[in-house]
DNA sequence: GCGATCCTGGCC
DNA sequence: GGCCAGGATCGC
Protein backbone atom coordinates (compact mmCIF):
# COMPACT_ATOMS: atom_id res chain seq x y z
CA UNK A 1 0.00 0.00 0.00
CA UNK A 2 1.96 2.82 1.28
CA UNK A 3 4.69 3.68 -1.16
CA UNK A 4 7.65 6.52 -0.57
CA UNK A 5 5.15 9.45 -0.15
CA UNK A 6 2.71 7.56 2.19
CA UNK A 7 5.22 6.57 4.19
CA UNK A 8 7.01 9.82 4.27
CA UNK A 9 3.63 11.70 5.21
CA UNK A 10 2.80 8.89 8.33
CA UNK A 11 6.89 10.14 9.01
CA UNK A 12 5.82 13.48 9.41
CA UNK A 13 2.75 13.50 10.85
CA UNK A 14 4.04 11.46 13.71
CA UNK A 15 7.66 13.57 14.13
CA UNK A 16 6.42 15.65 17.29
CA UNK A 17 5.90 11.79 19.12
CA UNK A 18 9.35 11.40 20.65
CA UNK A 19 10.80 12.38 23.80
CA UNK A 20 8.56 10.41 25.32
CA UNK A 21 8.99 6.27 26.70
CA UNK A 22 7.11 3.19 25.67
CA UNK A 23 5.50 2.42 29.31
CA UNK A 24 3.98 -0.85 27.81
CA UNK A 25 4.38 -2.74 24.55
CA UNK A 26 1.37 -5.03 23.61
CA UNK A 27 2.04 -7.85 20.62
CA UNK A 28 -1.02 -9.72 19.10
CA UNK A 29 -0.74 -13.54 18.29
CA UNK A 30 -0.26 -12.46 14.72
CA UNK A 31 2.07 -9.57 15.12
CA UNK A 32 4.12 -10.19 11.78
CA UNK A 33 7.04 -9.94 13.40
CA UNK A 34 10.34 -11.09 11.26
CA UNK A 35 13.93 -11.71 11.68
CA UNK A 36 13.55 -11.68 15.41
CA UNK A 37 11.50 -12.83 18.25
CA UNK A 38 8.10 -11.12 19.74
CA UNK A 39 9.71 -11.61 23.08
CA UNK A 40 13.04 -9.44 21.89
CA UNK A 41 10.81 -7.30 20.78
CA UNK A 42 9.14 -6.29 24.26
CA UNK A 43 12.31 -6.37 25.95
CA UNK A 44 13.91 -4.45 23.96
CA UNK A 45 11.52 -1.95 23.50
CA UNK A 46 9.60 -1.58 26.81
CA UNK A 47 10.99 1.60 28.95
CA UNK A 48 13.01 2.77 25.83
CA UNK A 49 12.51 6.65 25.18
CA UNK A 50 11.02 7.50 21.39
CA UNK A 51 13.74 9.77 19.84
CA UNK A 52 13.31 10.13 16.09
CA UNK A 53 11.26 9.00 12.90
CA UNK A 54 13.25 8.21 9.47
CA UNK A 55 12.68 6.57 6.50
CA UNK A 56 13.73 4.69 4.24
CA UNK A 57 12.36 3.88 0.94
CA UNK A 58 9.10 2.64 2.14
CA UNK A 59 10.54 1.31 5.55
CA UNK A 60 9.47 3.76 8.62
CA UNK A 61 12.40 3.47 11.16
CA UNK A 62 11.62 3.96 15.12
CA UNK A 63 14.57 5.45 16.57
CA UNK A 64 15.17 4.85 20.65
CA UNK A 65 17.56 6.32 23.04
CA UNK A 66 18.79 2.26 23.32
CA UNK A 67 20.29 2.20 19.29
CA UNK A 68 18.07 -0.26 18.91
CA UNK A 69 15.09 1.23 16.02
CA UNK A 70 11.91 -0.16 15.51
CA UNK A 71 12.08 -1.26 11.36
CA UNK A 72 8.30 -0.70 9.87
CA UNK A 73 7.21 -1.68 7.11
CA UNK A 74 3.20 -1.39 6.38
CA UNK A 75 3.12 -3.46 3.46
CA UNK A 76 -0.14 -3.40 1.30
CA UNK A 77 -2.77 -2.38 4.21
CA UNK A 78 -0.47 -1.53 6.68
CA UNK A 79 -1.53 1.66 9.07
CA UNK A 80 0.32 3.36 12.01
CA UNK A 81 -1.82 5.85 14.05
CA UNK A 82 -1.11 8.15 16.88
CA UNK A 83 -3.78 8.87 19.67
CA UNK A 84 -2.74 11.73 22.07
CA UNK A 85 -5.74 10.51 24.27
CA UNK A 86 -8.73 8.41 24.56
CA UNK A 87 -7.85 5.99 21.84
CA UNK A 88 -10.91 3.94 20.08
CA UNK A 89 -10.99 0.25 21.32
CA UNK A 90 -8.56 -1.74 19.28
CA UNK A 91 -10.24 -2.63 15.70
CA UNK A 92 -9.54 -6.31 14.10
CA UNK A 93 -6.24 -7.15 13.26
CA UNK A 94 -4.05 -4.62 15.70
CA UNK A 95 -0.67 -6.06 16.17
CA UNK A 96 1.39 -3.33 18.22
CA UNK A 97 0.41 -0.64 20.78
CA UNK A 98 2.95 1.09 22.16
CA UNK A 99 1.80 2.77 25.01
CA UNK A 100 3.39 5.90 26.05
CA UNK A 101 4.25 7.71 29.48
CA UNK A 102 1.85 10.55 28.54
CA UNK A 103 -1.29 8.45 27.94
CA UNK A 104 -0.62 8.43 24.27
CA UNK A 105 -0.91 5.28 22.06
CA UNK A 106 1.09 4.25 18.63
CA UNK A 107 -1.00 1.37 17.01
CA UNK A 108 -0.43 -0.55 14.31
CA UNK A 109 -3.04 -2.16 12.18
CA UNK A 110 -2.82 -4.33 9.18
CA UNK A 111 -5.75 -6.69 8.12
CA UNK A 112 -3.46 -8.61 5.43
CA UNK A 113 -0.45 -9.10 7.53
CA UNK A 114 2.23 -8.33 4.99
CA UNK A 115 3.60 -5.84 6.98
CA UNK A 116 6.36 -6.78 9.30
CA UNK A 117 8.13 -5.46 12.15
CA UNK A 118 11.65 -5.74 12.70
CA UNK A 119 14.41 -4.47 14.86
CA UNK A 120 18.06 -2.71 13.84
CA UNK A 121 20.82 -1.39 15.71
CA UNK A 122 23.50 0.36 14.13
CA UNK A 123 24.24 3.15 11.60
CA UNK A 124 24.59 1.73 8.77
CA UNK A 125 21.23 -0.93 9.62
CA UNK A 126 22.73 -3.68 7.61
CA UNK A 127 22.23 -5.65 10.43
CA UNK A 128 18.80 -5.76 9.53
CA UNK A 129 18.07 -8.42 6.15
CA UNK A 130 15.40 -6.20 4.96
CA UNK A 131 17.45 -2.92 4.82
CA UNK A 132 20.66 -5.12 3.95
CA UNK A 133 18.95 -6.04 0.51
CA UNK A 134 17.70 -2.42 0.12
CA UNK A 135 19.03 0.02 -2.56
CA UNK A 136 19.14 4.02 -1.58
CA UNK A 137 16.51 5.90 -0.86
CA UNK A 138 15.07 7.93 -4.48
CA UNK A 139 15.95 10.89 -2.25
CA UNK A 140 19.38 9.93 -0.96
CA UNK A 141 21.21 12.66 -2.66
CA UNK A 142 24.37 10.44 -3.38
CA UNK A 143 22.01 8.84 -5.89
CA UNK A 144 23.70 11.31 -9.14
CA UNK A 145 22.08 10.52 -12.68
CA UNK A 146 25.88 8.24 -12.98
CA UNK A 147 25.18 5.89 -9.98
CA UNK A 148 21.18 5.40 -10.92
CA UNK A 149 22.23 4.62 -14.23
CA UNK A 150 25.38 2.34 -13.02
CA UNK A 151 22.65 0.45 -10.30
CA UNK A 152 20.20 0.11 -13.35
CA UNK A 153 22.65 -1.28 -15.50
CA UNK A 154 23.01 -4.74 -13.23
CA UNK A 155 19.77 -5.63 -14.28
CA UNK A 156 19.82 -5.14 -18.37
CA UNK A 157 17.00 -7.87 -18.49
CA UNK A 158 14.48 -6.56 -16.05
CA UNK A 159 11.54 -4.27 -18.09
CA UNK A 160 11.70 -0.96 -17.18
CA UNK A 161 8.36 -1.24 -14.93
CA UNK A 162 10.16 -3.87 -13.21
CA UNK A 163 13.48 -2.40 -12.82
CA UNK A 164 11.23 0.79 -11.27
CA UNK A 165 9.55 -2.08 -8.78
CA UNK A 166 13.18 -3.75 -7.48
CA UNK A 167 13.82 -2.10 -4.45
CA UNK A 168 17.52 -3.11 -4.68
CA UNK A 169 18.09 -0.95 -7.33
CA UNK A 170 16.00 2.17 -5.46
CA UNK A 171 14.06 2.41 -2.61
CA UNK A 172 10.30 4.10 -2.53
CA UNK A 173 8.54 3.27 -6.04
CA UNK A 174 6.14 1.20 -5.70
CA UNK A 175 2.70 0.60 -8.70
CA UNK A 176 1.38 3.95 -8.64
CA UNK A 177 4.55 6.08 -8.82
CA UNK A 178 6.17 3.61 -10.60
CA UNK A 179 3.62 4.05 -13.56
CA UNK A 180 3.23 7.90 -13.15
CA UNK A 181 7.25 8.19 -13.51
CA UNK A 182 7.38 6.11 -16.49
CA UNK A 183 4.34 8.16 -18.00
CA UNK A 184 5.68 11.23 -16.92
CA UNK A 185 9.31 10.05 -18.63
CA UNK A 186 7.82 8.98 -21.39
CA UNK A 187 8.99 5.67 -21.82
CA UNK A 188 7.73 2.39 -22.62
CA UNK A 189 7.52 0.27 -19.33
CA UNK A 190 7.99 -2.74 -21.68
CA UNK A 191 11.34 -1.80 -22.62
CA UNK A 192 14.05 -3.64 -21.24
CA UNK A 193 16.55 -1.65 -19.33
CA UNK A 194 18.91 -3.07 -21.71
CA UNK A 195 17.57 -1.29 -24.39
CA UNK A 196 17.08 1.54 -23.01
CA UNK A 197 20.14 5.18 -23.00
CA UNK A 198 21.54 6.31 -20.39
CA UNK A 199 20.21 9.61 -20.38
CA UNK A 200 16.21 7.98 -20.65
CA UNK A 201 17.07 6.71 -17.06
CA UNK A 202 18.50 9.55 -15.97
CA UNK A 203 15.20 11.26 -17.11
CA UNK A 204 13.29 8.37 -15.20
CA UNK A 205 15.24 9.06 -12.46
CA UNK A 206 14.37 12.52 -12.14
CA UNK A 207 10.70 12.15 -12.93
CA UNK A 208 10.50 9.74 -10.39
CA UNK A 209 11.53 12.22 -8.11
CA UNK A 210 9.31 14.79 -9.63
CA UNK A 211 6.29 12.58 -8.60
CA UNK A 212 7.32 11.26 -5.12
CA UNK A 213 8.14 14.67 -4.28
CA UNK A 214 4.69 15.78 -5.32
CA UNK A 215 3.18 12.81 -3.77
CA UNK A 216 4.60 14.21 -0.25
CA UNK A 217 3.62 17.39 -0.99
CA UNK A 218 -0.44 16.49 -1.60
CA UNK A 219 -0.36 14.16 1.60
CA UNK A 220 0.10 11.27 -0.61
CA UNK A 221 -2.46 8.89 -2.34
CA UNK A 222 -5.44 7.32 -0.44
CA UNK A 223 -6.97 4.65 -2.40
CA UNK A 224 -9.20 3.26 0.81
CA UNK A 225 -6.58 1.76 3.68
CA UNK A 226 -4.13 4.74 3.52
CA UNK A 227 -4.78 7.75 6.10
CA UNK A 228 -1.19 9.38 7.82
CA UNK A 229 -0.71 9.09 11.62
CA UNK A 230 -2.94 11.32 12.37
CA UNK A 231 -5.79 9.98 10.27
CA UNK A 232 -5.80 12.44 7.48
CA UNK A 233 -6.51 11.41 4.16
CA UNK A 234 -3.80 12.42 1.19
CA UNK A 235 -5.37 14.17 -2.18
CA UNK A 236 -2.86 13.06 -4.52
CA UNK A 237 -4.78 10.47 -6.19
CA UNK A 238 -6.80 13.52 -8.00
CA UNK A 239 -3.83 14.57 -9.07
CA UNK A 240 -2.34 10.55 -10.63
CA UNK A 241 -2.47 11.33 -14.64
CA UNK A 242 -2.92 7.39 -15.62
CA UNK A 243 -2.77 5.26 -12.59
CA UNK A 244 -6.03 3.49 -12.68
CA UNK A 245 -7.56 5.36 -15.52
CA UNK A 246 -7.69 2.51 -18.16
CA UNK A 247 -9.94 3.54 -20.41
CA UNK A 248 -10.06 6.88 -20.36
CA UNK A 249 -8.08 10.15 -21.15
CA UNK A 250 -4.67 10.53 -18.79
CA UNK A 251 -5.29 13.22 -16.73
CA UNK A 252 -3.31 15.58 -19.09
CA UNK A 253 -5.40 15.03 -22.02
CA UNK A 254 -2.48 13.07 -24.01
CA UNK A 255 -3.88 9.81 -24.95
CA UNK A 256 -6.01 6.83 -23.99
CA UNK A 257 -5.04 5.09 -21.19
CA UNK A 258 -4.12 1.38 -21.35
CA UNK A 259 -3.44 -1.74 -18.75
CA UNK A 260 -1.63 -4.29 -18.97
CA UNK A 261 -0.47 -7.12 -16.26
CA UNK A 262 3.51 -6.94 -15.85
CA UNK A 263 4.66 -9.62 -13.08
CA UNK A 264 1.45 -9.74 -11.99
CA UNK A 265 0.78 -5.99 -11.22
CA UNK A 266 -1.59 -3.54 -13.60
CA UNK A 267 0.39 -1.16 -15.44
CA UNK A 268 -1.14 2.06 -16.67
CA UNK A 269 0.25 3.57 -19.79
CA UNK A 270 -0.19 5.89 -22.65
CA UNK A 271 1.23 3.59 -25.88
CA UNK A 272 1.30 6.74 -27.82
CA UNK A 273 3.15 8.95 -25.27
CA UNK A 274 5.54 6.32 -23.87
CA UNK A 275 7.91 4.73 -26.63
C1' DG B 1 13.10 -13.39 -14.78
C1' DC B 2 8.44 -15.06 -13.86
C1' DG B 3 4.59 -17.08 -11.43
C1' DA B 4 2.91 -18.64 -7.18
C1' DT B 5 2.35 -17.36 -2.59
C1' DC B 6 1.53 -15.11 1.90
C1' DC B 7 -3.47 -12.73 3.89
C1' DT B 8 -8.04 -10.16 4.39
C1' DG B 9 -11.58 -7.38 2.60
C1' DG B 10 -14.13 -4.76 -0.83
C1' DC B 11 -16.45 -4.70 -4.95
C1' DC B 12 -18.82 -6.57 -9.12
C1' DG C 1 -18.35 -16.67 -5.83
C1' DG C 2 -14.57 -14.73 -8.15
C1' DC C 3 -11.45 -11.17 -8.90
C1' DC C 4 -8.70 -7.54 -7.53
C1' DA C 5 -5.76 -4.68 -4.37
C1' DG C 6 -0.81 0.49 -2.74
C1' DG C 7 4.28 -5.41 -1.47
C1' DA C 8 8.02 -8.52 -1.53
C1' DT C 9 9.98 -13.21 -1.09
C1' DC C 10 10.44 -17.63 -2.64
C1' DG C 11 10.89 -21.30 -5.63
C1' DC C 12 11.50 -22.95 -10.46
Amino acid sequence: MPELPEVETIRRSLAHVVDVKIKTLRLSRLAPVETTTPTRVRRELSGAKLMAWQRWGKYLLMETDRGVQLVLHLGMSGQLRFFAKEAPPAPKHTHLELHLSDGALLRFVDARRFGTLSLSWGEERRDNPFLARLGPDYFDPKVTPKVFVGRCRRHPKLSLKAMALNQGVAAGLGNIYACEALYRAELDPRRLVGATKDQELAAFLKQSRATLAEGIQRGGVSMRDYFDGLGHRGVMKEFLRVYDREGTPALDGRGLVHRIVQNARSTFFVPEVQQ
